[in-house]
DNA sequence: CTTGACACCGTACTATGGTACGGAGTGTAG
DNA sequence: CTACACTCCGTACCATAGTACGGTGTCAAG
């Protein structure tokens, strides 16, 4: 009784079809096989679950192939809590790097903005002159999001 | 004799030549005629500086789009500072939202490591019971970057 | 038994910022 | 004058996370 279609089990997700296919293709969910006497795909609620997992893992700023790692670490009888931990690790301090990047980029446009006057031409636009200087780091806003 | 090939353009300004036709392609700068007797094309000076400009508006966090903006209002007569200035006041609001964004992220993955006891098997594992979580805000983290 | 809603599937397209490739033309140094 | 380096150009590809489309198959209600 509570095998689905796709479109329940997108729904019961909150995701639309097209991502539970993509997610397919992606193997982050498995696609059931396709009746032999023809017909539709059925989909265990597990399926809803794993949809769920995903878009929860996505919450905290994982990507989906990490959350295929995750998933993979969680079918595994193997597998102990440290390696969730390490991997909750490894992101927050990934996102540390991220806030660190941004708040550079903060500090520098709170610079940029209130040296601007703010008013007359482009002459005194002390914006501009930042944006024509040489750059002082080169690239160095390059390394990888 | 300030004339360079698009190879010299693109060593002066720090990066690959293929990147300054992608800007080109992108009409960031504007690709030099050939000349008619046949042979290179020639870039003047300028193009080194406005490379330059481009990426040190990609270090402010300026999309190639925005970027474009920034561009036609500086080359625009009748632009005032204040147009530049609110454009990178704008730009630091997105920055914030961003930082705020990242800061939920970043509390919510510090709260899951916390509480992890991050020993024995995934039975216990916090981080994975709160995966296995119905959403609490629903694809809040949907809203676009 | 027909119509409308959904499923199926491959493929293409979105945005972002490039990078890579292949073949032909050109320019310069030895 | 012959290499070799560089230019030119279109096109395809990378990662990321989907969204859209078009044609056909299937199911369920009226």
């Amino acid at each position: 009784m509570s095998e689905i279609t796709i479109g329940k089990a997108a729904e019961r997700a909150g995701v639309g079809v097209e991502t539970v296919r993509f997610y397919e293709r992606r193997r982050l969910i498995e696609q059931p096989a396709k009746p032999k006497d023809g017909g539709f795909r059925s989909y265990p609620p597990e399926t809803v679950e794993r949809i769920r997992f995903i878009r929860q893992a996505q919450s905290l700023g994982f990507s989906l192939g990490e959350i295929g790692e995750l998933l993979s670490l969680r079918a595994d009888p193997q597998t102990e809590c440290g390696a969730m931990r390490n991997r909750a690790q490894a992101k927050l301090e990934d996102v540390d790097r991220k806030l660190a990047r941004l708040g550079d980029i903060r500090r520098a446009l709170e610079a940029v903005v209130a040296a601007c006057p703010g008013e007359g031409g482009l002459g005194d636009c002390t914006i501009l002159a930042f944006l024509e200087t040489e750059a002082t780091s080169p690239r160095s806003f390059e390394s990888k999001d």
